[in-house]
DNA sequence: GATCCGTGGCG
DNA sequence: TCGCCAAGGAT
Protein backbone atom coordinates (compact mmCIF):
# COMPACT_ATOMS: atom_id res chain seq x y z
CA UNK A 1 0.00 0.00 0.00
CA UNK A 2 2.95 2.16 -0.28
CA UNK A 3 2.70 3.09 -3.97
CA UNK A 4 2.11 6.60 -4.42
CA UNK A 5 -0.75 7.38 -6.54
CA UNK A 6 -1.84 11.34 -7.49
CA UNK A 7 -5.61 11.21 -6.07
CA UNK A 8 -7.21 13.65 -7.93
CA UNK A 9 -9.32 16.22 -6.13
CA UNK A 10 -12.77 13.89 -5.69
CA UNK A 11 -14.47 17.58 -6.99
CA UNK A 12 -12.81 17.55 -9.56
CA UNK A 13 -12.46 13.95 -10.84
CA UNK A 14 -16.17 14.14 -10.93
CA UNK A 15 -16.19 16.63 -13.59
CA UNK A 16 -18.38 15.44 -16.74
CA UNK A 17 -16.62 13.06 -19.19
CA UNK A 18 -17.24 15.67 -22.32
CA UNK A 19 -18.97 14.35 -25.03
CA UNK A 20 -21.97 12.05 -25.19
CA UNK A 21 -24.25 15.38 -26.37
CA UNK A 22 -26.30 12.97 -28.29
CA UNK A 23 -25.25 10.22 -26.17
CA UNK A 24 -23.32 7.57 -28.71
CA UNK A 25 -22.12 4.80 -27.24
CA UNK A 26 -18.38 3.76 -26.59
CA UNK A 27 -18.00 2.61 -30.04
CA UNK A 28 -19.22 5.77 -31.85
CA UNK A 29 -16.31 7.45 -29.62
CA UNK A 30 -13.61 5.32 -30.79
CA UNK A 31 -14.74 6.13 -34.26
CA UNK A 32 -14.57 9.46 -34.10
CA UNK A 33 -11.47 9.73 -32.49
CA UNK A 34 -9.31 7.21 -35.21
CA UNK A 35 -11.09 9.61 -37.76
CA UNK A 36 -9.94 12.88 -36.11
CA UNK A 37 -6.14 11.64 -35.48
CA UNK A 38 -5.91 10.05 -38.72
CA UNK A 39 -7.08 13.11 -40.47
CA UNK A 40 -4.86 15.57 -38.65
CA UNK A 41 -2.10 12.82 -39.56
CA UNK A 42 -2.35 12.68 -43.16
CA UNK A 43 -1.95 16.97 -43.29
CA UNK A 44 0.52 17.30 -40.40
CA UNK A 45 2.95 14.10 -39.91
CA UNK A 46 5.99 15.74 -39.77
CA UNK A 47 8.63 13.69 -42.89
CA UNK A 48 10.77 11.08 -41.73
CA UNK A 49 13.71 8.89 -44.24
CA UNK A 50 11.45 5.67 -42.72
CA UNK A 51 8.05 7.23 -44.08
CA UNK A 52 9.14 6.65 -47.60
CA UNK A 53 9.74 3.34 -47.85
CA UNK A 54 7.82 -0.18 -47.41
CA UNK A 55 10.92 -2.16 -46.59
CA UNK A 56 10.69 -4.13 -43.59
CA UNK A 57 13.80 -4.23 -42.72
CA UNK A 58 14.26 -0.37 -43.17
CA UNK A 59 11.66 -0.30 -40.71
CA UNK A 60 13.12 -2.30 -38.19
CA UNK A 61 16.02 -0.67 -38.22
CA UNK A 62 14.53 2.90 -37.87
CA UNK A 63 12.39 0.92 -34.74
CA UNK A 64 15.26 -0.08 -33.14
CA UNK A 65 16.99 2.96 -33.53
CA UNK A 66 14.03 5.16 -32.02
CA UNK A 67 14.00 3.11 -28.57
CA UNK A 68 14.29 5.81 -26.08
CA UNK A 69 15.82 8.13 -28.94
CA UNK A 70 14.10 10.95 -30.21
CA UNK A 71 13.34 11.80 -34.09
CA UNK A 72 15.81 14.00 -34.92
CA UNK A 73 18.62 12.40 -33.40
CA UNK A 74 17.99 9.36 -35.45
CA UNK A 75 17.73 10.13 -38.85
CA UNK A 76 21.42 11.11 -39.89
CA UNK A 77 22.01 7.56 -38.07
CA UNK A 78 19.95 5.73 -39.81
CA UNK A 79 20.53 7.30 -43.08
CA UNK A 80 24.19 6.48 -42.78
CA UNK A 81 23.18 2.86 -41.43
CA UNK A 82 21.10 1.91 -44.53
CA UNK A 83 23.26 3.11 -46.77
CA UNK A 84 26.58 1.01 -45.30
CA UNK A 85 24.42 -2.00 -44.56
CA UNK A 86 21.82 -2.25 -47.10
CA UNK A 87 19.90 -5.43 -46.55
CA UNK A 88 19.35 -8.48 -43.23
CA UNK A 89 22.26 -10.12 -45.11
CA UNK A 90 24.43 -7.64 -45.30
CA UNK A 91 23.86 -6.29 -41.77
CA UNK A 92 23.91 -9.86 -40.72
CA UNK A 93 27.51 -10.53 -42.61
CA UNK A 94 29.38 -7.08 -41.32
CA UNK A 95 31.73 -7.43 -38.04
CA UNK A 96 30.46 -6.30 -34.89
CA UNK A 97 32.82 -3.78 -34.51
CA UNK A 98 31.75 -1.80 -37.87
CA UNK A 99 27.93 -1.88 -36.59
CA UNK A 100 29.08 -0.63 -33.19
CA UNK A 101 31.11 2.29 -35.27
CA UNK A 102 27.96 3.50 -37.28
CA UNK A 103 26.05 3.48 -33.88
CA UNK A 104 28.67 5.19 -32.17
CA UNK A 105 27.14 8.39 -29.93
CA UNK A 106 23.54 7.28 -30.57
CA UNK A 107 23.83 5.30 -27.22
CA UNK A 108 22.04 2.18 -25.55
CA UNK A 109 24.50 0.20 -27.36
CA UNK A 110 22.72 -2.87 -26.27
CA UNK A 111 20.68 -2.32 -29.18
CA UNK A 112 22.98 -2.06 -32.36
CA UNK A 113 24.85 -5.58 -30.91
CA UNK A 114 20.73 -7.56 -30.58
CA UNK A 115 19.82 -6.23 -34.00
CA UNK A 116 23.04 -7.43 -35.26
CA UNK A 117 22.48 -10.85 -33.72
CA UNK A 118 18.64 -10.53 -35.16
CA UNK A 119 19.90 -10.29 -38.70
CA UNK A 120 21.91 -13.25 -38.09
CA UNK A 121 18.34 -14.47 -36.59
CA UNK A 122 16.63 -13.42 -39.28
CA UNK A 123 19.11 -15.09 -42.16
CA UNK A 124 18.96 -18.56 -40.88
CA UNK A 125 15.68 -18.82 -39.54
CA UNK A 126 13.88 -17.00 -42.52
CA UNK A 127 16.18 -16.67 -45.02
CA UNK A 128 17.00 -13.42 -44.73
CA UNK A 129 13.39 -12.00 -45.12
CA UNK A 130 11.13 -10.39 -42.44
CA UNK A 131 8.57 -12.87 -40.91
CA UNK A 132 5.03 -11.07 -40.49
CA UNK A 133 3.97 -13.52 -37.80
CA UNK A 134 4.44 -10.81 -34.61
CA UNK A 135 5.02 -14.17 -32.58
CA UNK A 136 8.23 -15.04 -35.44
CA UNK A 137 9.17 -11.44 -34.50
CA UNK A 138 9.07 -11.88 -31.03
CA UNK A 139 11.70 -14.23 -31.41
CA UNK A 140 14.66 -11.45 -32.71
CA UNK A 141 16.80 -10.46 -30.38
CA UNK A 142 16.25 -6.95 -29.86
CA UNK A 143 12.38 -6.69 -30.67
CA UNK A 144 9.91 -6.90 -27.62
CA UNK A 145 6.33 -6.54 -27.91
CA UNK A 146 6.29 -2.64 -29.23
CA UNK A 147 9.10 -2.93 -32.23
CA UNK A 148 6.80 -6.44 -32.93
CA UNK A 149 3.99 -4.35 -33.25
CA UNK A 150 5.39 -1.72 -34.97
CA UNK A 151 6.73 -3.84 -37.33
CA UNK A 152 4.00 -5.57 -38.12
CA UNK A 153 1.51 -3.10 -38.10
CA UNK A 154 3.68 -0.38 -40.60
CA UNK A 155 5.91 -2.96 -42.54
CA UNK A 156 2.33 -5.45 -43.19
CA UNK A 157 -0.28 -3.58 -42.51
CA UNK A 158 -1.58 -5.90 -39.96
CA UNK A 159 -3.73 -5.01 -37.37
CA UNK A 160 -1.35 -5.53 -34.60
CA UNK A 161 -1.30 -2.10 -31.33
CA UNK A 162 1.76 -0.85 -30.32
CA UNK A 163 2.26 0.88 -26.86
CA UNK A 164 4.84 3.35 -26.25
CA UNK A 165 5.92 6.58 -24.02
CA UNK A 166 3.63 8.49 -26.92
CA UNK A 167 0.72 5.96 -26.65
CA UNK A 168 1.02 5.67 -23.27
CA UNK A 169 0.29 9.07 -22.12
CA UNK A 170 -2.29 9.68 -24.93
CA UNK A 171 -4.07 7.26 -23.96
CA UNK A 172 -4.16 8.05 -20.11
CA UNK A 173 -5.17 11.09 -21.22
CA UNK A 174 -7.59 10.35 -23.31
CA UNK A 175 -9.47 8.07 -20.69
CA UNK A 176 -8.30 9.90 -17.61
CA UNK A 177 -6.75 6.70 -16.59
CA UNK A 178 -5.53 6.33 -13.17
CA UNK A 179 -1.91 4.46 -11.47
CA UNK A 180 0.95 4.01 -12.76
CA UNK A 181 1.38 2.30 -16.47
CA UNK A 182 4.70 0.35 -15.19
CA UNK A 183 2.06 -1.45 -13.22
CA UNK A 184 0.75 -4.63 -14.60
CA UNK A 185 -3.07 -3.94 -14.37
CA UNK A 186 -2.41 -0.64 -15.68
CA UNK A 187 -0.08 -2.05 -18.15
CA UNK A 188 -2.53 -4.60 -19.57
CA UNK A 189 -5.46 -2.28 -19.68
CA UNK A 190 -3.49 0.20 -22.27
CA UNK A 191 -2.31 -2.41 -24.39
CA UNK A 192 -6.49 -3.67 -24.31
CA UNK A 193 -7.11 0.12 -25.10
CA UNK A 194 -4.12 0.43 -27.54
CA UNK A 195 -5.49 -3.20 -29.15
CA UNK A 196 -8.79 -1.53 -30.04
CA UNK A 197 -7.55 1.47 -31.88
CA UNK A 198 -5.57 -0.76 -34.00
CA UNK A 199 -8.43 -2.96 -34.98
CA UNK A 200 -8.48 -0.99 -38.16
CA UNK A 201 -7.96 -1.33 -41.99
CA UNK A 202 -5.08 1.07 -41.87
CA UNK A 203 -3.39 0.47 -38.80
CA UNK A 204 -0.20 1.17 -39.00
CA UNK A 205 -1.00 4.72 -39.28
CA UNK A 206 -3.27 4.87 -36.55
CA UNK A 207 -0.15 3.77 -34.34
CA UNK A 208 2.24 6.55 -36.15
CA UNK A 209 -0.64 9.24 -35.95
CA UNK A 210 -1.03 8.21 -31.66
CA UNK A 211 3.00 8.51 -31.31
CA UNK A 212 3.16 11.59 -33.21
CA UNK A 213 0.27 13.06 -31.22
CA UNK A 214 2.45 12.11 -28.27
CA UNK A 215 5.61 13.53 -29.89
CA UNK A 216 3.99 17.11 -31.43
CA UNK A 217 1.15 17.91 -28.98
CA UNK A 218 0.18 15.43 -26.73
CA UNK A 219 3.69 16.36 -24.71
CA UNK A 220 4.52 15.25 -21.13
CA UNK A 221 4.62 18.96 -20.23
CA UNK A 222 2.27 21.93 -21.24
CA UNK A 223 0.09 20.03 -24.09
CA UNK A 224 -1.28 21.89 -26.94
CA UNK A 225 -4.65 20.65 -26.23
CA UNK A 226 -6.11 23.38 -28.24
CA UNK A 227 -4.46 22.20 -30.93
CA UNK A 228 -5.19 18.44 -30.99
CA UNK A 229 -7.57 16.61 -33.35
CA UNK A 230 -8.99 14.87 -29.97
CA UNK A 231 -9.82 17.59 -27.73
CA UNK A 232 -13.48 17.26 -27.36
CA UNK A 233 -13.07 13.49 -26.46
CA UNK A 234 -10.34 13.94 -23.93
CA UNK A 235 -11.36 13.30 -20.62
CA UNK A 236 -8.25 14.75 -19.39
CA UNK A 237 -8.40 17.74 -20.81
CA UNK A 238 -12.08 17.95 -19.55
CA UNK A 239 -11.13 17.45 -16.13
CA UNK A 240 -8.77 20.24 -16.67
CA UNK A 241 -5.29 18.91 -16.08
CA UNK A 242 -4.30 16.75 -18.79
CA UNK A 243 -0.26 17.01 -17.66
CA UNK A 244 -1.47 14.85 -14.84
CA UNK A 245 -1.34 11.92 -16.59
CA UNK A 246 0.23 9.39 -16.80
CA UNK A 247 0.58 9.20 -13.11
CA UNK A 248 4.28 7.59 -13.16
CA UNK A 249 6.02 7.07 -9.77
CA UNK A 250 9.02 9.21 -9.34
CA UNK A 251 12.75 8.16 -10.49
CA UNK A 252 15.11 6.89 -8.34
CA UNK A 253 18.37 9.12 -7.98
CA UNK A 254 21.65 7.34 -10.06
CA UNK A 255 23.98 5.84 -8.33
CA UNK A 256 27.30 7.67 -7.91
CA UNK A 257 30.45 5.93 -9.46
CA UNK A 258 34.45 6.69 -9.15
CA UNK A 259 36.47 5.85 -12.02
CA UNK A 260 40.18 6.84 -12.97
CA UNK A 261 40.78 7.33 -16.55
CA UNK A 262 45.02 6.84 -17.39
CA UNK A 263 44.98 8.29 -20.71
CA UNK A 264 48.42 6.68 -22.13
CA UNK A 265 49.75 8.26 -25.78
CA UNK A 266 53.05 7.97 -27.33
CA UNK A 267 55.39 10.71 -29.35
CA UNK A 268 53.47 10.09 -32.51
CA UNK A 269 50.41 11.79 -30.17
CA UNK A 270 48.47 8.75 -30.26
CA UNK A 271 46.31 7.76 -27.22
CA UNK A 272 46.17 4.03 -26.20
CA UNK A 273 42.06 2.55 -26.56
CA UNK A 274 41.15 -0.75 -25.24
CA UNK A 275 38.28 -2.26 -24.63
CA UNK A 276 36.57 -1.73 -21.11
CA UNK A 277 36.81 -3.41 -18.27
CA UNK A 278 35.00 -6.39 -17.08
CA UNK A 279 33.08 -4.51 -14.98
CA UNK A 280 31.82 -2.39 -17.60
CA UNK A 281 29.11 -4.34 -20.01
CA UNK A 282 27.71 -0.84 -20.67
CA UNK A 283 30.41 -0.27 -23.45
CA UNK A 284 31.13 -3.76 -24.45
CA UNK A 285 32.92 -4.24 -27.81
CA UNK A 286 33.74 -0.64 -27.90
CA UNK A 287 36.88 1.24 -27.25
CA UNK A 288 37.24 3.42 -24.18
CA UNK A 289 41.28 5.01 -22.70
CA UNK A 290 42.38 2.77 -19.56
CA UNK A 291 39.85 2.72 -16.77
CA UNK A 292 39.91 1.97 -12.94
CA UNK A 293 37.34 1.79 -10.64
CA UNK A 294 37.42 3.41 -7.73
CA UNK A 295 38.06 0.33 -4.91
CA UNK A 296 39.36 -2.58 -7.45
CA UNK A 297 43.14 -3.45 -7.58
CA UNK A 298 44.83 -2.79 -10.72
CA UNK A 299 47.50 -5.44 -11.71
CA UNK A 300 51.41 -4.15 -11.44
CA UNK A 301 52.00 -3.15 -14.96
CA UNK A 302 48.78 -1.04 -14.49
CA UNK A 303 49.89 0.14 -11.42
CA UNK A 304 53.53 1.43 -12.62
CA UNK A 305 51.90 3.45 -15.08
CA UNK A 306 49.72 5.35 -12.60
CA UNK A 307 52.09 6.40 -10.27
CA UNK A 308 54.20 7.56 -13.22
CA UNK A 309 51.22 9.57 -14.40
CA UNK A 310 49.90 13.09 -13.11
CA UNK A 311 46.34 13.94 -12.43
CA UNK A 312 44.98 16.69 -14.93
CA UNK A 313 41.59 17.39 -14.19
CA UNK A 314 38.35 15.41 -13.25
CA UNK A 315 34.66 14.56 -15.79
CA UNK A 316 31.68 13.98 -14.74
CA UNK A 317 29.71 11.78 -17.18
CA UNK A 318 25.98 11.27 -16.35
CA UNK A 319 23.94 8.28 -17.61
CA UNK A 320 20.19 7.34 -17.33
CA UNK A 321 20.81 5.16 -14.15
CA UNK A 322 24.51 5.80 -12.97
CA UNK A 323 26.66 9.28 -12.65
CA UNK A 324 30.08 8.06 -13.53
CA UNK A 325 32.72 10.67 -11.63
CA UNK A 326 35.84 10.24 -13.52
CA UNK A 327 39.64 11.18 -12.40
CA UNK A 328 41.14 12.09 -15.26
CA UNK A 329 45.52 11.22 -15.68
CA UNK A 330 47.45 11.24 -18.25
CA UNK A 331 50.81 8.95 -18.71
CA UNK A 332 53.42 9.28 -21.76
CA UNK A 333 54.38 5.56 -22.99
CA UNK A 334 56.78 4.53 -25.87
CA UNK A 335 55.18 1.01 -25.83
CA UNK A 336 51.49 0.12 -24.98
CA UNK A 337 51.38 -2.09 -21.65
CA UNK A 338 52.16 -5.58 -21.73
CA UNK A 339 49.30 -7.62 -21.03
CA UNK A 340 46.62 -5.17 -22.31
CA UNK A 341 44.76 -5.55 -25.38
CA UNK A 342 43.97 -2.33 -26.94
CA UNK A 343 46.20 -0.16 -29.08
CA UNK A 344 47.98 3.46 -30.09
CA UNK A 345 44.91 5.58 -32.08
CA UNK A 346 45.40 8.37 -33.79
CA UNK A 347 42.76 11.29 -33.15
CA UNK A 348 42.03 11.32 -36.21
CA UNK A 349 40.67 8.02 -36.73
CA UNK A 350 38.20 7.87 -33.88
CA UNK A 351 35.31 8.27 -36.12
CA UNK A 352 35.31 5.15 -37.62
CA UNK A 353 35.80 3.65 -34.80
CA UNK A 354 33.18 2.12 -32.11
CA UNK A 355 34.06 4.81 -29.30
CA UNK A 356 31.30 5.79 -26.51
CA UNK A 357 30.87 9.68 -25.57
CA UNK A 358 32.93 8.84 -22.80
CA UNK A 359 35.93 8.35 -24.35
CA UNK A 360 35.80 11.84 -26.21
CA UNK A 361 34.97 13.17 -22.85
CA UNK A 362 38.41 12.19 -21.65
CA UNK A 363 40.47 12.63 -24.62
CA UNK A 364 39.24 15.94 -24.90
CA UNK A 365 39.88 16.71 -21.17
CA UNK A 366 43.32 14.94 -21.42
CA UNK A 367 43.89 17.07 -24.26
CA UNK A 368 42.83 20.72 -22.90
CA UNK A 369 45.05 20.33 -20.11
CA UNK A 370 47.88 18.52 -21.24
CA UNK A 371 50.96 20.42 -20.90
CA UNK A 372 51.66 19.65 -25.06
CA UNK A 373 48.35 19.64 -26.00
CA UNK A 374 49.55 20.05 -30.29
CA UNK A 375 51.40 16.78 -29.55
CA UNK A 376 48.40 14.76 -27.50
CA UNK A 377 45.07 16.31 -29.66
CA UNK A 378 43.64 16.25 -33.18
CA UNK A 379 42.70 19.82 -33.87
CA UNK A 380 38.99 18.82 -33.32
CA UNK A 381 39.87 18.15 -30.18
CA UNK A 382 41.79 21.14 -29.14
CA UNK A 383 38.74 23.12 -31.07
CA UNK A 384 36.04 21.25 -28.81
CA UNK A 385 38.42 21.77 -25.41
CA UNK A 386 39.36 25.85 -26.36
CA UNK A 387 35.20 26.10 -27.08
CA UNK A 388 34.40 24.53 -23.55
CA UNK A 389 37.55 26.55 -21.37
CA UNK A 390 35.45 29.36 -23.30
CA UNK A 391 32.39 28.94 -21.71
CA UNK A 392 34.19 28.06 -18.16
CA UNK A 393 33.16 24.33 -17.92
CA UNK A 394 29.94 22.20 -19.30
CA UNK A 395 29.91 20.81 -22.12
CA UNK A 396 26.69 20.04 -23.36
CA UNK A 397 24.27 18.22 -21.22
CA UNK A 398 25.63 15.52 -18.80
CA UNK A 399 28.68 15.49 -19.22
CA UNK A 400 31.37 18.39 -17.19
CA UNK A 401 34.92 18.66 -16.07
CA UNK A 402 36.98 21.12 -13.86
CA UNK A 403 40.68 21.17 -13.17
CA UNK A 404 42.22 19.61 -10.34
C1' DG B 1 9.02 -7.02 -11.05
C1' DA B 2 13.12 -4.26 -10.48
C1' DT B 3 17.24 -2.88 -12.52
C1' DC B 4 20.23 -1.72 -16.10
C1' DC B 5 21.44 0.46 -20.37
C1' DG B 6 23.55 6.51 -23.44
C1' DT B 7 22.84 10.63 -25.10
C1' DG B 8 20.90 15.12 -26.26
C1' DG B 9 17.43 18.75 -26.00
C1' DC B 10 14.54 21.55 -23.45
C1' DG B 11 11.93 24.39 -19.93
C1' DT C 1 21.58 25.12 -13.81
C1' DC C 2 19.47 20.90 -13.58
C1' DG C 3 15.96 17.49 -13.70
C1' DC C 4 13.05 15.39 -16.99
C1' DC C 5 12.47 12.15 -20.50
C1' DA C 6 12.48 10.15 -25.19
C1' DA C 7 9.08 5.22 -31.27
C1' DG C 8 11.96 -0.31 -25.11
C1' DG C 9 14.23 -4.68 -24.28
C1' DA C 10 17.01 -7.93 -21.73
C1' DT C 11 18.21 -9.96 -17.54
Amino acid sequence: MSKRRNKLDPAVARAPATQPTKGPPETNRLDRIRDALLAHFDVHQRAMPWRQTRDPYAIWVSEVMLQQTRVETVIPYYLRFLSRFESVRALAEADEADVLALWSGLGYYRRARMLHQGAQHVLKEHRGELPKDPDALLAIPGVGRYTAGAIASIAFDLREPVLDGNVERVLTRLDAIHGDPQEKDTRNTLWSIARSFSDHSRAGTINQALMELGATLCTPTSPQCLLCPARTDCRANAIGEPSRFPEKAPKKAPRVERWTALVLHDRDAKVWLGPPPANLDRWKGMLVPLLLREGEAETPSVAGVLRASRPIGSVTHVLTHARMEISVRIAALSEPPDALEGAFVAADALDSLAIPKVTRVILAAAAQRSSSPDKTASASARKNASSRARKGRATKGSTTSKRT
